[in-house]
DNA sequence: GCGTATACCTAGTCTGTCTAAACAATAGAC
DNA sequence: GTCTATTGTTTAGACAGACTAGGTATACGC
């Protein structure tokens, strides 16, 4: 991470790959420039955190990857694209993440 | 924790002892309960991850403790208040809290 | 050839929350 | 007096997930 505490990060990087993927299939590497791209830069989500959580997601039966070939850079990428599960999932993972911004929101206060 | 992911919590808990303690002294299974309270019991901080929270935060110099007797209870128990520092790094919690969670909603969107 | 960007992989470390248990003192019910 | 629940602290060990710090390989521009 770049700015922010990567303590903060556990628990919701598994929804922002998610998220990322659910605007369309995506390979690794652009998945980190994406969440990037989408934050400024606040977000730099290391590549010894990405790929781990891409394959325990896709053990979960979130994910599923092919190998291809990007025709931009011409060269090989492992795909990643949204199950229908890693779809539910990331609405769950949502809901729980507001819940959570919300209770704590009652303890600290937003001034 | 009870509802919520103990991976969320991972971060957030300094921040949440440090603000109890903003309140005013108080000691570790008081502060507990009062996030307990605060949250209407959506948050259940064990003693686990209290306890040595508090430990942490003291050896950081944000927290000094003295043992003192509660006249309520009529037990003894480990009071902490909040130093300067810790005044102050509660500040910068929050601060770095409300930027991560202003982050990740540029990820996803709060529907 | 050389440097840079793209793209993936992974062993090992670190850290913080958890489970689970133990201990002690007190209050209240019986 | 005994039994149980509540208050309150302590700590060993398990576990998970993000990190560091490397490595591999291909493509492109110079």
């Amino acid at each position: 991470m770049n700015q922010l505490s990567s303590d903060l990060l556990r628990g919701t990087l598994d929804m922002l790959v998610l998220q990322v993927l659910s605007e369309g299939p995506s390979h690794g590497y652009a998945i980190g420039q994406r969440l990037g791209e989408l934050t400024d830069g606040d977000l730099s989500v290391e590549q010894g955190s990405l790929y781990p959580a891409l394959y325990r997601l896709e053990k979960a039966s979130l994910l599923k990857s092919s190998w291809s070939r990007n025709p931009e850079s011409n060269r090989r990428a492992r795909v990643y694209r949204l199950t229908a599960a890693g779809k539910r999932r990331l609405n769950r993972e949502v809901d729980g993440w507001m819940a959570f911004v919300h209770t704590i929101s009652r303890v600290v206060p937003s001034k």
